[in-house]
Formats: C-alpha cells, sequence, structure tokens
DNA sequence: GCTGTTATTGCAAATATTTGCAACGATATT
DNA sequence: AATATCGTTGCAAATATTTGCAATAACAGC
C-alpha cells in the first residue's frame, strides 16, 4: 500500500471526509499498475462492497484529478480513464488516428514550462501532460501533413 | 467561408465521400470563432436541414480529429467542444480545478517537439495541444505543490 | 461517547456519446 | 444518363457520464 495514506491525509486536511467508499477507490488505483476505468474501478469494488454506486466512483475520481491526484486520460475506445499521479510521471503521446498512447520522458521540457509560468502565471503539471498527434505506424499512410 | 472547400477536397481525395451533411458540419465548424460542442452544431443546423441527426454530427466530427482537421477539447463543464485546425493555432492551458482554458503561445517548443520526434518516432501537432496544471488563481488556493 | 452540522452517498433520472443495422445516396463505371 | 458498389445516414437502442435530492454518516465540539 503505497501512498494511499497520504493521499487520505491530504484530502482530509483540505477538508474532504475520508469515507471508506473513497479509501477503496484510492487504493484499488493506486495498487493498480495500468490506467482503470471507472467501471473497471467499480467493478474490482463489489466483491469488497455490494452497495458502493458507480455514481459515487465518478465522483470521487473528479476530485483526484480536480485536486491533483489523478491523472485522467481519454483511452483508445474514447473512453475515460484514470490513474494516480504517481503513476504517471512521463508524457502521453496519443495518436490521434488509432489511439493508441505512448510514454515518453519529458527531460527537456522544464525550461518551456518555467517560461509558460513566469509569462501566464500557469503551473503546468507534467504528470498530466499529454501530447497528440501521429505516431510513427499512422504517420506513414497519412496525407494530410503540417 | 474559408477553408471549407479545401478540406472537402482532401476528404475526398482520402475516399471519404462528401455529403451534404458533412459539408454543413465543416462549414459551420470553420465559420465559427469558438470551440463548440456537438449538440451546439446540430442546433445551428437544424433550419438548415430538419433531418440532420445528432449521431451524424458527432460520427464526422470524429472523422474531422482523427484525420487532422480538427481539434477535440474537453470545456468547462466536461463536455467536448470542437473547431478547426486552424482555429486553434495556440496551446490550450486548461485548469484541472477550474477547467477554464487560457490561450498561450507555443514558440520556444519546437525543439522539444523535434526531440520527441527524432527518439519516438510520434509527430505531436502543436494544433491539438493542451497542457493541464493549475490557473494563476487556483494556483493560490492549492495546497499539493510538486 | 453523544449530538449537530454538513459533506457524501445511493438511487433514479437526465444528459452525453457511441453503436448496430437497414435504407439511402455519392461516386465510379459503363 | 443508368447502374452497381459500398460508404454514410437516420433511427433506435446501448453505453457512458453527470446531476438532483433525500437519507446517511464523517467529523468537530461538547
Amino acid at each position: 500500500m503505497p501512498h494511499c495514506h497520504t493521499t487520505l491525509q491530504s484530502l482530509r486536511q483540505l477538508g474532504f471526509r475520508i469515507t471508506p467508499q473513497r479509501e477503496m477507490i484510492i487504493e484499488t488505483l493506486a495498487h493498480s499498475d495500468t490506467h482503470l476505468s471507472a467501471e473497471e474501478i467499480h467493478q474490482r469494488l463489489q466483491p469488497r462492497s455490494k452497495t458502493i454506486n458507480l455514481a459515487t466512483v465518478y465522483r470521487t475520481l473528479d476530485l483526484l484529478v480536480e485536486q491533483g491526484y489523478a491523472t485522467r486520460l481519454i483511452g483508445k475506445d474514447g473512453k475515460f480513464l484514470y490513474a494516480t499521479r504517481q503513476h504517471s510521471r512521463h508524457l502521453h503521446l496519443v495518436c490521434r488516428k488509432c489511439g493508441r498512447t505512448y510514454p515518453a520522458e519529458y527531460e527537456g521540457l522544464q525550461p518551456f514550462l518555467e517560461h509558460l509560468k513566469k509569462t501566464y502565471g500557469f503551473q503546468v503539471e507534467v504528470e498530466h501532460l499529454t501530447f497528440s498527434g501521429l505516431c510513427p505506424d499512422c504517420s506513414q499512410s497519412n496525407l494530410v501533413t503540417s
């Protein structure tokens, strides 16, 4: 159980209540080594609690994203996927054509992010970064060029 | 009527058929100076055609994004918004907390994008770039720091 | 530990988006 | 201009996500 406890404590300090549902959802997300959909999290929790509601899962995930503890990403099939912030310490290169996501390092990007911070006051969070474009496979068959 | 015709011709060359529905959707998107939701496009087309279906709007928009002629963005209320590629020649800085989108220039980013191209073979498209993080307003009230 | 306050949940309904399939119609061919 | 082909549409149903509201339960103060 890595950082679930830390996340829970932080949420409490922010004034949010720690419910069994939230604990389970955070734990599930933190223990998963892949991105999960709300539906998948809901299903994984069924054995532990008959009554947890899918809407609660969605609301908790929204809260985690809003507070910066999780990342929301559009999956290959167009559905939303979620992961803990720690899980995603890399760039996501998402192909606009086939929808696949490729991981990438973000070293070299920092100076530009600092420039954005200075110029616009906007603090970009690298854990959440997604770049859209064409993957190697799809570049070949594509006629639209910049 | 700026580049509607060009887009239509390109689509035709790619083997897609040019239907009145597609023409109207592309024209609507190209003439709008803001991002539009599928529902908004559908409503704007009602006077011109009683029969155009919302599912067709969604499918056409998906096609345009997939082929690189449009950008899909998550709006402040969580709904998808669309714009033509030309409309969005800037970065989108999206606040994970309040959901607002701020435009920003992307000069200074090119070297990093070229690095991604060389290293991963992935062609990032600047027209589609969205950075997630905290806006100036929300930074202040936020306790979670990197 | 009990009580009050108020955030959170479950439920059901609303809304948003996607998909299967038969009918239609844009294009290429003749 | 008529015909065949097969991508596209409309419709309805399926699926995904959000939201209103009353009931519940976490937490602070006693």
